[in-house]
DNA sequence: CAGTATCCTAGCAGATACTG
DNA sequence: CAGTATCTGCTAGGATACTG
């Protein structure tokens, strides 16, 4: 039950998920578009991303190598549920903030 | 964007927040219900979850006290996006692991 | 361009002992 | 019963340098 939520709930795929929901990109590019994330960590994200099916990675065999990297079926099916919790979170933001505000005041 | 998915996206609160959708628990009693979770993790995913306003602390000061936890409302409601995504999960379960397995084998 | 390879550190989380 | 407190190993992830 936890797998897919534990794999996608790291600090980066959820961002580089939501990238790439508007089509390919080249990996310079997402790492320019997911603001603050490390050539390390976009790699690693990436990797762990295809492995687990949601993510394909293309290689464009030309000097200097294009790479890119697009959403499989899977991964926009996924995509789906992601964005119901995504505008649950919007929709809710506001009263998080007041729960969290008036827990740290009474403490 | 990601405040959600962070918060719960860690390695116990799912599975607190799924443990209490039927009803208020005791804090012993979601020891024993959320598997391996140990007392200090317990403690601290509550607070957390307490501090978001997902979930709300009862204390019974009886002798020896009796605290119960329940959801709020917002945490009832978070859970219904939170099962789309766990049944995405469900359904999706051999096709992830075809696609790890297939990942694997070629490197 | 799209990566590896290394080094390094903060903090997550387990185990254990203690307490109102 | 329902927690704290403390010690500690481990690993996620940042910074930096290098490469086909």
């Amino acid at each position: 039950m936890r797998n897919v939520v534990a794999q996608i709930g790291d600090k980066w795929s959820l961002l580089i998920l939501f990238a790439l929901v508007d089509g390919a990109d080249r990996f310079n590019a997402l790492k320019s578009r997911v603001e603050g994330i490390s050539q390390r960590m976009l790699t690693q994200t990436l990797r762990d991303l295809e492995r687990e099916g949601y993510v394909n990675r293309t290689v464009y065999p030309e000097v200097p190598v294009k790479v890119e990297y697009a959403l499989t079926t899977m991964g926009k099916d996924l995509v789906k549920p992601l964005y119901k919790l995504v505008s649950w979170a919007d929709e809710h933001q506001d009263e998080i903030n007041r729960a969290r505000k008036e827990y740290d005041e009474n403490r």
